[in-house]
DNA sequence: CGGAATCCGCGCAGATACTG
DNA sequence: CAGTATCTGCGCGGATTCCG
């Protein structure tokens, strides 16, 4: 049980305990575009493993933020779909991804900034 | 050098391997209000070790977000603010934490409702 | 007060192999 | 195809100690 509902909840912690998670969030935009099938994600994300993949899809599905449909067929075909809260989390989600989009390049030269400098970069006002 | 800068970047990996993380979010959220000191920041934050506290403020200072200012007086005197592009980050992340805030007693029902189902909770088309 | 350095455990996560 | 199971490691991150 580890205690997880006790709170009274609201403190940012408990909240970016369940959305800070990078393959969550990659989830969540992989299927902006409607349902996708599990191979499909494994693809789309890529870099991701099998084992990640599941783990995560069932910590969102657990949550409410997607859900898992199996159709039983041969082969088998099992779709994942974002819910109305899961949709609502990916236009919250959305300016994240664009504020990072558009700094990227400027994060990666700051830091290349940062790291030429050999030693104490920082200002100092005495 | 680990080969971090040779993308043509825009994919949303890097995007969330920079900006997904619990601690950063939470000092760009605790430096909202201005200026604070490190001892401060610890205090806000809550459960952050001065190690994390510390290394998280190292890497955004390094990605240009927030700066590190030394006043060389007695006792030490260290403050961090947000740089512009840290605060245009605040203001991208404040969707996602109000997200957070607004489902929180949500996504908790949810996972109630998925732990209490004994098994095979998911939903079959034949 | 604001760190840096060291030690160390624990849990995340990759790789691989096996099922329905 | 869509998982589950097991093993393993290695890096995140906490606790502690020492320095300027």
């Amino acid at each position: 049980m580890t205690a997880a509902d006790d709170e009274p909840a609201c403190r940012p912690q408990a909240v970016l305990d369940i959305v800070a998670d990078k393959w969550s969030l990659l989830i969540v935009r992989a299927l902006s575009g409607g349902p996708r099938r599990f191979t499909q994600l494994k693809r789309d994300i890529d870099g991701i493993s099998q084992r990640m993949l599941t783990a995560t899809l069932r910590g969102l599905e657990r949550d409410g933020i997607l859900t898992r449909t199996v159709h039983n067929v041969m082969p088998p075909h099992v779709s994942y779909e974002l819910t109305p809260m899961g949709n609502t989390l990916r236009e919250a989600v959305a300016p994240l991804l664009q504020w990072g989009v558009a700094h990227l390049t400027r994060i990666q030269a700051a830091r290349a900034e940062y790291d030429a400098r050999p030693i104490s970069g920082t200002h100092t006002t005495p």
